[in-house]
DNA sequence: GGATGAACAGACAGGTCTGTCTGTCTTAGA
DNA sequence: TCTAAGACAGACAGACCTGTCTGTTCATCC
């Protein structure tokens, strides 16, 4: 029904069970808050079986990053799809964000809360610095696709905007965050586009 | 020599010392990280002396967060108190954001990452929210003070900024993050201020 | 029909965590 | 000098966490 598992038609498979009921703790708890037990228990997967198919509590956090960023990398490709005008294809990334923000169970940026909560040299940190650094190349390609006169400082400014609003909706609960993130950066991208020393091209 | 402590001239309390030892420990490492074992040994105190001070971990948490809270608001006060101009106010505030996150220590905000690693009901989460809203409220009434528009849009937008850049900071290790905050910082200021409604006042 | 392998349940080991408790020592003040 | 309080060391309880292991069930395939 969704990769394999050849006969069994309802269930998926017990690594995407786990996946699922990873995705799910993880992203609303936090990593060092759940447990394998609790994993185990949503997914209906026994532990050996975790054991098996993953190794370590390590590389199960790390292959539910990996997923979360390809979805990420899929959705933000889409929605940038949609539009021909660099400036267009920015904002469609903030509206993006503005809708899942907007879901009661947002809980921020994955990304950024297991960066702040695994050690700096673990694999988990070198998968958020990957998703992270792809975001950011992302941004500036669009910076320069737009003809930003500092491609490099509007990526950056824009991905700070996306951070900040992240941080905002979640931690504050603030529904405001993502619109206003979205008229920050319309902002910046025309001055940046205009540029800095007066004479537009 | 601290504060009391009669006699013994060279040690701080014992309630003294445990707030420095959770004061790094915890900002360094993180709250779920850091055991209580690590504090007391790091601030040679006993287990029993910890808890007849403050009673739980949880407390301890909330008041080093307290204590880190209040030496941010008298940090950010000094500051703006050098300057007349509400323009100057808002930007001496990314220019100390950057020498605090130029210290190889720095670790992004720790109200940030504490909200991050909170239950929503514990009373950690209500001390973050307490400051989060203290700094919203100084950048909205600066924001006023400098005639924006929307002192309240320009508000949020400052503050996500700081967010933004403060993540980048720390989970990128980019040192050009406080730079780019205070640049576009400014960007915003005069935006607002001469007012997306073309007529300058 | 028998073999193979994936998934199951659940006990167990070894470690860590918070929090409690006992008992000792030192110092300040009556 | 006696007392009371603060701080000390460290054992202990009880919970929880990761990871291992044993043995069972069941579908698939030769």
């Amino acid at each position: 029904m969704t990769t394999k598992t050849a006969s069994s038609p309802e269930r998926r498979s017990a690594r995407e069970r786990l996946l699922g009921a990873a995705d799910e703790l993880f992203y609303e708890e936090g990593i060092q808050t759940v447990g394998i037990d609790r994993i185990i228990e949503r997914a209906g997967v026994a532990k050996a079986s975790l054991y098996d198919l993953f190794g370590s509590k390590e590389e199960l956090v790390r292959s539910y990053l990996q997923r979360r960023h390809e979805l990420r990398q899929a959705r933000m490709l889409e929605r940038i799809a949609r539009h021909e005008q660099p400036r267009e294809q920015i904002l469609s990334l903030f509206d993006a964000f503005a809708e899942v923000a907007a879901n009661p169970k947002f809980s921020g940026c994955a990304f950024a809360r297991a960066g702040a909560e695994a050690r700096p040299d673990s694999s988990i940190k070198a998968t958020v610095d990957e998703s992270r650094a792809w975001t950011l190349a992302l941004f500036t390609r669009l910076a320069a696709d737009a003809g930003a006169a500092d491609p490099q400082l509007l990526g950056l400014q824009l991905v700070s905007l996306y951070d900040g609003a992240s941080m905002s909706a979640y931690i504050d609960r603030n529904p405001q965050a993502a619109r206003v993130a979205r008229t920050t950066a319309a902002l910046l991208v025309d001055a940046a586009v205009a540029g800095p020393k007066r004479n537009a091209h």
